[in-house]
DNA sequence: TTGTAGGCGTTATCAC
DNA sequence: GTGATAACGCCTACAA
């Protein structure tokens, strides 16, 4: 005991089992009842004298005895557990989400199992079976990189916090053409007419722009357009790129598909000495905490990541208890700050 | 079934059983081998005869077998979960603890069960209670709010991330203090001179605070002080009170105990027309994410905080196996950016 | 190398 | 209102 032993190419660690403590029967026992009726005790059954009860729970008290989940999860074969995949521990925008989820849970006597993706798809599909293996009752993935090839087990449900995924019908998603609507509405609304959008790869970005190029059409504009991969980095860089092209008329508006996009965009503009909003107005996307502590502060696209996360925990719990529910859709909404107005 | 019921005064969520598959008897009986035998295969025990592996591997494919952790967390007596507590699920930093704790637990075939306290003493003994029930082997506590009052129960040891509290003798920190020599030395090595610290509540703050006065001692130096609470706002307003105050010579370095504060040190300057490190010098603390999308990229005293979570989990899996460690502490280092650099 | 048998701690189904 | 008792799925001496 004590060593580490390899298990199926992974490190496992073999640990010295607890001591174990008082059980029910020594509570029973000592208590001069049953252990059915300890059990009772401990499961609010009503059908047990309030003096039984009463001396039973001050045994308890005294031995610290309290029910073991691990022997209630093995008599009713569940666990209490919901597995919770992300692709990105560290990105803002999923911390906000894990945590409604968290709440969620807790309140419901059921916890959180952590596992991250790192943003891949054969991390991922490790990482579910992992999940699956500790015996989770339900799933939430958020932004399942994997999809399809996400492992099922009968009984388990998956939920995903994403736009629609074959194989996965249980779902929560953000409205992300209204978000590129909304969008574009705030930079006419700021007068630009040179617009950009600068997007990433995958169907979230597709349909922000797709919403962004609708209402731009619809009073007869079109946009110039760059991609990058929603980091900080590469806004900076498309930025660079959009702004340098040989063009009439020079950019007053940009939309990002990401906070961290338009972080860039902001600092690709300071070096060219264009000033926000005066000569560029930009507007992100997600408002994650960042988006008020740039310079200026971004007005972005708000992703309502707690109610997000609410929502796809209290699915998974509805399913746990067999009662599916459509997906739910949420609404983006704008939040204005500096980096939008007036030009000039 | 399927209906909430009361439990505790939570709201516990009552589920249908997922229905059961084969278990290690069918799986036995159709290899025509007894339970034990299965149950060597799964465990990796070398005296299985080459061929009778390979039956029962193939069978168990079939049946889509694999063992229920159920059983066995029952009869091992521990559960493979190590309980992560959390004050806020939001602030970066400790998504890039959380990112590297995952990572050990999975690859040691453990899991994180995660749960918050909002920043708050009562929730976070109330989540520790909450992760107890689930049987954890093991738990990480991160800059722990209720210190003391953390429940323990016999066998499972807590390991905190944060400077020293009592009963917990399991630690992983960072040096503070030397984190705040290394501000100082910045800040003097850039020619400032009148100096500010932009603090918090706390003993982290008290220990940069203590090394950031020591260094300035040493060269004879004293500063003006502040104090916060970690926010933007809070730093925003700090630098305020530090730059109004009727003074001889102006501040020309100013370093905050966080990074968000430190964003609202750089936004008070901005306010005032003061540049940046031009008029003013400044260092944050923390080298979170944001550090390097504010405008100037703030130089930061960085915090590992993937090594302090990657040592925080080994610790937590070495105590399992029986293992204690002496507390490891980390040295701070800085990352020099746009923010600190010569006057004028 | 393999089988037998007991038990892990709990809940649930019966009787009483 | 309470007590026997049989599962639950697995691991692990011990014996063969």
């Amino acid at each position: 005991m004590g060593e580490a032993v390899s298990e199926g190419g992974i490190t496992a660690v073999s640990t010295t089992a607890a001591p174990r403590g008082a059980g029910i029967r020594e509570v029973a026992r000592q208590a001069g009842v049953s252990t059915a009726t300890v059990s009772r005790v401990f499961n609010n059954a009503e059908s047990v004298n309030p003096e039984t009860r009463q001396r039973v729970m001050e045994l308890a008290a005294t031995l610290n005895y309290s029910p073991s989940p691990l022997g209630r999860n093995l008599v009713q074969g569940r666990s209490s557990l919901i597995g919770l995949l992300v692709p990105n521990l560290s990105f803002p925008l999923y911390g906000v989400m894990i945590r409604a989820v968290e709440d969620v849970l807790s309140a419901h006597g059921m916890s959180a199992l952590l596992a991250s993706s790192h943003d891949d798809a054969a991390t991922e599909t490790r990482a579910a079976h992992n999940l699956l293996r500790h015996a989770v009752d339900g799933g939430i993935v958020i932004n399942s990189q994997a999809g399809l090839s996400l492992p099922t087990v009968r009984g388990v449900n998956w939920v995903q916090v994403a736009p629609e995924l074959p194989n996965l019908p249980h779902r929560v998603e953000l409205d992300n053409e209204e978000g590129g609507r909304l969008a574009a509405r705030e930079l006419l609304r700021c007068g630009r007419r040179q617009l950009a959008y600068v997007g990433a790869e995958g169907r979230e970005s597709a349909d922000r722009e797709s919403g962004f190029a609708a209402e731009l059409a619809g009073v007869g504009l079109s946009y110039r357009r760059c991609v990058g991969d929603y980091s900080e980095a590469s806004g900076l860089m498309a930025a660079g790129v959009l702004l340098e092209e040989g063009q009439s008329a020079p950019l007053d508006g940009i939309f990002a598909a990401g906070d961290l996009m338009a972080a860039g965009v902001l600092r690709a503009l300071h070096l060219r000495d264009l000033r926000v909003p005066a000569d560029v107005a930009v507007v992100g996307f997600d408002d994650a905490v960042i988006a008020s502590l740039l310079y200026p502060r971004l007005t972005s696209i708000r992703q309502p990541a707690d109610l997000m996360g609410h929502a796809a925990a209290e699915l998974v719990l509805s399913l746990l208890s067999g009662r599916p529910r459509p997906p739910q859709i949420f609404a983006p909404t704008l939040v204005r700050r500096e980096s939008t107005g007036p030009p000039d």
